[in-house]
DNA sequence: CTCCCATATTGCAATATTACGATAAATTTA
DNA sequence: TAAATTTATCGTAATATTGCAATATGGGAG
């Protein structure tokens, strides 16, 4: 065991559960908020802003990429990375169509 | 290592992380979203409705319980499982939030 | 009190995640 | 070409997560 078994969910609460198992770890909301703020574009500064090792971004990097959450294209020696606007807006759409679901539950006990 | 540290990073990230970590499972979003759709309560009918063993239901659902996203009262035999609704108010302002961080930024390459 | 039912806890095995040192790959500069 | 710089990948250790069988716990029913 350890491997979750995706198979008997449905397509949206995998997609949900994969878009917060992104966002599950303190350094990559960071990394996204950062990669927000400066705006248009980065490199290692990321390595400098967080108390991790460059490999250990670049794993995260790599992760929040795979997702499509940030694009990554090469800037000379460095690469550039932004938030993927699109996919963020979907997973927007995604976010209040969970909360509008659980939200009329209210409270029972 | 395996271990997040948490120390250094902002308290409204670690709360993030620690959201998504709680609905980084579908089975997890499953849960809620069920437990909303039957409105009320309900007990072990999760054990019935999901492919999982009734010990890794309770477990997942302590896992939510723990962070407030639901509630349990116990009811004659069986316990009662409702939607927290004021945590989740909170979870969906983090979240806008969030989005709005990120949004702005656009794309750039 | 005893049995039964629903839920929780424990213990364990398989796998995943986190983190980093060492190293490779790619590109710019000298 | 050679050295320097930036990022990615590999290998590995420590810890976390997932899942279940077995068992414990806590109430109601008889």
């Amino acid at each position: 065991m350890g491997a979750t078994n995706t198979t008997h969910y449905s397509d949206l609460d995998n997609k949900l559960a994969a878009f917060c198992k992104a966002l599950a770890h303190p350094a990559r909301v960071a990394i996204l908020k950062h990669v927000a703020k400066v705006g248009s574009c980065i490199c290692n500064e990321i390595v400098d802003e967080l108390p991790l090792a460059q490999p250990t971004i670049s794993q995260h990097l790599r992760e929040l990429k795979s997702l499509g959450l940030i694009k990554g294209s090469v800037e000379g020696v460095s690469i550039c990375y932004c938030i993927n606007k699109e996919v963020w807006d979907e997973y927007q759409t995604l976010f209040n169509n969970l909360f509008s679901d659980l939200k009329p539950a209210g409270n029972c006990c």
